[in-house]
DNA sequence: TTAGGGTTAG
């Protein structure tokens, strides 16, 4: 329609038709494309902007559009012979804050000031907000404490400011001294304790809210999704609906990121299914958390099927493809998708992506394809190699022994590398049992955690030097370094149930541990042997078994092969990588009990059937 | 016609 309302304009008739092109510049539904379409139009009869009204409406439509900054061009290049007035301000500062930029605020600022516009309150609320999102908080506060008259806007942007580079004394201060705090100041302030990272604090806030609405529960949901409580992300997200708030796209977004986390599947599939029947729009970031959820989950197929079905993807659409195809062992197709989306003009590959490129290559054992996505894609697109670059390319190098090469790699390393960089190379050691390699390893890290100990310990003990696993366990005895407990969770009907390593607490753990001796007995039958080298410390092999019998993820799958009917998939999460037997084990489960399995580990996935594992034993 | 909430990697 629109389209053949612009084809009408003519020279002569523009006057004739300015309530049309004034309707159209308001309306939300005039793309940018068009906006320019009726900008050029107009320029071919420069007495249409002899319109005060119009020219507002175009510079209206300019800040609410994907390119801001066309505002204040219109603005400098046309409108010099007209006075502005509030509302010329108010548009041209919405350009500001969209667009982020500090010198347009401080123009308009001083202009706003010099013609008497000082003491408008609504006015200076906006300059105030346009300093706040350039990150200008001092500048901010110079406005805020200049305003003569200051209302509960001017507060809670002042409050959003001190909250954002994480000043939560200043902002705790102002929230105090507000002269009636509304839902929303007290919402800035629980994101500005979620944005330091004190759940804590958020939450306590949240509780004392005098009244709440759907912004706020979204707040305080994805305070403890960002802030790693996916749990009780989860938890909260129950209660909002037993009191009555709907959710919205945001909160599915969040909540489906918690799920991702957490491995539920269930709760993620009955989001997908509310989202389809309340008719929520798949946009990107619905999208993207969708297909993070499935392939965080295990369920590759589906993440495909998402992301096939899409309109509209961005960079975090495809980001979040590629490294979901890539952590559940589709190196190849990860790599595929990657190609595709270097030929998609809408989207730029960047850092996230090569994470997860590397990370397929890496997986997918694809040396010289790493290599060169490592040393010449990566910087074709401008990205400068990130510590995670570094760490997926010294793992490549690792996998295949080349440990003087990865050694090389981190030496000439343009930043400083992290212990992230290091602890790949130390993977590498283990692989390939080079001893003296990680011993330097380890006493080059910086900090140094329970994990890398661990990894060194059981490199000694899988060569036999019983004296220097003794060390090491002395070491951390001394030090204080706890080993950080295996964990692995299974989600059963909505209920997410976690096993410690050697943890006898579960209600079932009878059962459990029945079934786990049960299994023992039907492997040792095929000939199974336990690998006790990994177990941490030297005690006699019996006991070695017993430990290795109840590593947290057996203890989960035990509890998987109960509770579930036969032939279900059990899907595992752990916090660490999972170890050489019970990979080993899982394996002979898959196949003994015709299970399919699937665990996720601190990396990526493992799938589990008939015997074999996605990975095929290289991880 | 000014103020608070969302996705990917680590």
């Amino acid at each position: 329609m629109h389209h053949i309302q612009l084809k009408q304009f003519s020279l002569a008739s523009i006057q004739h038709h300015k309530q049309t092109i004034i309707h159209l510049l308001q309306s939300p539904s005039t793309t940018t494309k068009q906006l320019k379409q009726i900008h050029a139009q107009l320029l071919q009869s420069p007495s249409s902007f002899s319109s005060f009204f119009l020219c507002n409406s175009l510079l209206f439509a300019y800040a609410a559009s994907s390119t801001p900054t066309h505002a204040f061009s219109f603005f400098a290049t046309q409108m010099g012979h007209l006075h502005p007035n509030n509302f010329t301000f108010q548009f041209l500062l919405k350009a500001s804050s969209k667009s982020k930029s500090v010198f347009q605020t401080v123009q308009i600022h001083s202009m706003t000031l010099k013609l008497g516009f000082g003491s408008y309150t609504f006015l200076q609320n906006a300059v105030l907000h346009c300093y706040v999102v350039c990150g200008c908080v001092v500048d901010a506060r110079q406005v805020f404490d200049e305003m003569p008259h200051k209302d509960v806007v001017s507060f809670n942007s002042m409050i959003h400011g001190y909250c954002n580079s994480g000043e939560m004394d200043a902002a705790s201060r102002l929230f105090s001294q507000t002269p009636d705090p509304n839902v929303i100041s007290w919402t800035a302030m629980v994101v500005g304790y979620s944005s330091i990272g004190d759940v804590a604090a958020a939450r306590q806030l949240f509780d004392r809210m005098p009244d709440r609405d759907l912004v706020s529960w979204n707040a305080m949901i994805s305070s403890y999704v960002q802030n790693r409580h996916p749990i009780e992300a989860l938890n909260l997200f129950c209660q909002m609906q037993a009191e009555n708030f709907t959710p919205n796209p945001v909160t599915v977004s969040s909540v489906l990121s918690a799920c991702a986390n957490v491995g539920a599947l269930d709760t993620g599939k009955w989001i997908h299914v509310f989202l389809n029947k309340k008719h929520f729009r798949l946009d990107p970031f619905l999208g993207t958390a969708l297909i993070d959820m499935y392939a965080k989950c295990g369920v590759v197929e589906l993440a495909l099927e998402v992301f096939g079905r899409l309109q509209e993807r961005n960079s975090c659409t495809w980001n979040a493809m590629i490294n979901g195809l890539a952590t559940n062992g589709h190196a190849k197709q990860a790599l595929d998708l990657f190609s595709k989306m270097q030929v998609d003009r809408s989207v730029r590959p960047d850092e996230v992506t090569f994470v997860g490129v590397l990370l397929a290559c890496s997986h997918g054992g694809f040396l010289e394809e790493g290599k060169k996505h490592f040393y010449c894609t990566l910087r074709d697109y401008g990205v400068n190699p990130l510590v995670e670059h570094y760490a997926c390319m010294v793992d490549l190098l690792g996998r295949y022994g080349l440990l003087k090469e990865a050694e090389h790699v981190i030496r000439n390393m343009t930043i400083v590398p992290d212990v992230v960089v290091w602890r790949a190379l130390l993977g590498g050691c283990r692989l390939h049992k080079d001893v003296e390699l990680a011993e330097r390893v380890v006493s080059e890290m910086e900090a140094r955690d329970s994990g890398d100990y661990v990894l060194l310990s059981n490199l000694y003990a899988s060569i036999g030097r019983w004296d220097d696993v003794e060390k090491v366990r002395k070491i951390m005895k001394d030090q204080g370094i706890q080993k950080i407990p295996g964990c692995s969770s299974i989600v059963i009907e909505n209920t997410i149930h976690e096993f410690i390593s050697g943890d006898k607490s579960h209600p079932r753990y009878a059962e459990i541990n029945e079934k786990l001796e049960e299994l023992g007995r039907k492997m040792a039958a095929v000939g199974y042997l336990a690998e006790t080298g990994v177990v941490f410390y030297d005690i006699d092999e019996e006991e070695k078994e017993q430990a290795l019998g109840h590593h947290s993820e057996k203890l989960a799958i035990g509890f998987g092969l109960i509770s579930t009917a036969a032939a279900t998939t059990i899907r595992i999460v752990k916090n660490l990588r999972v170890c050489n037997d019970c990979h080993t084990v899982t394996k002979l489960i898959s196949k003994i009990y015709n299970r399919e399995i699937v665990v996720r580990d601190r990396v990526r996935f493992h799938h589990f059937k008939d015997g074999e594992c996605s990975c095929k034993d290289y991880w």
